[in-house]
DNA sequence: TTTTATCTACCCATTATTAGGTATTTTTTG
DNA sequence: CAAAAAATACCTAATAATGGGTAGATAAAA
């Protein structure tokens, strides 16, 4: 018995991308691209009526990310497999897409073996990456090597503030606190990045892109 | 008498963008495509046993960037018409591409009709941007807007000093100042940015890219 | 429910920064 | 060379930040 074409759609902002994929799988005997979309939402109202197998989606959109469509197609369908197709590299990108129900991450610079390869073990049910991101989820974010303190809500708020060039004085008046209250939080700050003063903290904390 | 077709090559490091835009172009009655490559060093190499007459080239590439290949190829075949096509919105990158021999510019999330535009424009000796390109270009920059102060090297120097958390004294110790001449810098500092304490100062220069 | 974490607030003392100036000496540049 | 810009250094006085604590109240997790 022959196995039907898995129904097939691809999601991108850039024209010459979705030309290229279908370019590159009209010769695969196990699928066929039924749509190409700018965007999700007309990914999504196409969904209303049509039913996929396979999507193969890009993060960045013009009206939504990728990881929040993802979510919406699994709302929508359960059982249609979302391959992505990204330039990101953001390991916490990654994680955000496979945790939103995204079946696999492929980098757009990958080979077309490697998206052959993905495609089949997405539709089985397995989780797949390209060999790029599988060496970018093995090793350790920067923050987890450099042991980025994790802050509570009120002292990235309190920080925030600092780096709007406030005193404690001011933000104890905003937050209505104790400008003491606002003290201890600062000097709480300054210790769990073990910096040396304001100056210091703001410039590490932009650098771990808490700022 | 018939058009010879335009020999045209692709550089780029996304597979699937090379299939895309081969298969977009296969079309086109006015060029050929003759090569493929996904690096830099590929294409001079090639370049040096044929003559090509349209480079379509991304920014983004294993071994070199876009703009450092643009000099190269118009160092080794001046004639040769370079049209960029990259994701890349910053004006610096549009600007220094043009400035390096490039004859257009577009984003990959152009459409076709614009490809096809900027090539023929480019082949005949014009500058060509897409239209998104051109709003990038045609608005002035954050910084001439916000008029990012101009530093002297001094203060440059101890603004650096100011973010690694080091106090007045002991920057007047490691520069061999006085440490109230750091104070006056710093006054300046503050001064110029329109900030009002170090804090917001390191904020802003970072936002400025200045640290 | 008990422990743990967070938020709150204060004490004391020292050091650093900020704001308002002025002023001399070097460099740079037109 | 003359003028402008940059770098140097100081004065005074007020305000802010830092480092060392302690400690009660509340909220969240085990």
């Amino acid at each position: 018995m022959p196995m039907p074409k898995l129904k097939t759609a691809i999601v991108d902002d850039h024209p010459i991308v979705i030309e290229g994929l279908k370019s590159l799988l009209s010769n695969e005997t196990n699928l066929k691209i039924v749509g190409g979309f700018y965007s999700g939402e007309a990914l999504l109202s196409y969904l209303d009526s049509h039913a996929l197998d396979l999507i193969l989606l890009d993060i960045t959109l013009p009206d939504m990310n990728g990881i929040e469509l993802c979510q919406k197609i699994k709302a929508v369908s359960l059982t249609t497999c979302i391959l992505i197709l990204s330039n990101h590299t953001e390991r916490s990108i990654i994680m955000q897409a496979i945790q939103n129900g995204a079946s696999g991450y492929l980098l757009k610079n990958s080979s077309i073996e490697e998206l052959r390869h993905c495609i089949i073990e997405a539709v089985n049910g397995q989780i797949c990456y390209s060999r790029e991101v599988m060496e970018i989820i093995s090793r350790p974010s920067k923050n987890e090597l450099l042991g980025s303190p994790r802050l509570t809500r009120r002292e990235k708020e309190i920080l925030a503030l600092i780096a709007a060039g406030k005193t404690s004085q001011v933000i104890g008046q905003e937050l209505f606190l104790s400008p003491l209250t606002v003290d201890t939080h600062r000097k709480n700050l300054i210790q769990k990045f073990g910096v040396k003063n304001v100056a210091e903290l703001i410039m590490v904390a932009v650098q771990q892109q808490i700022l």
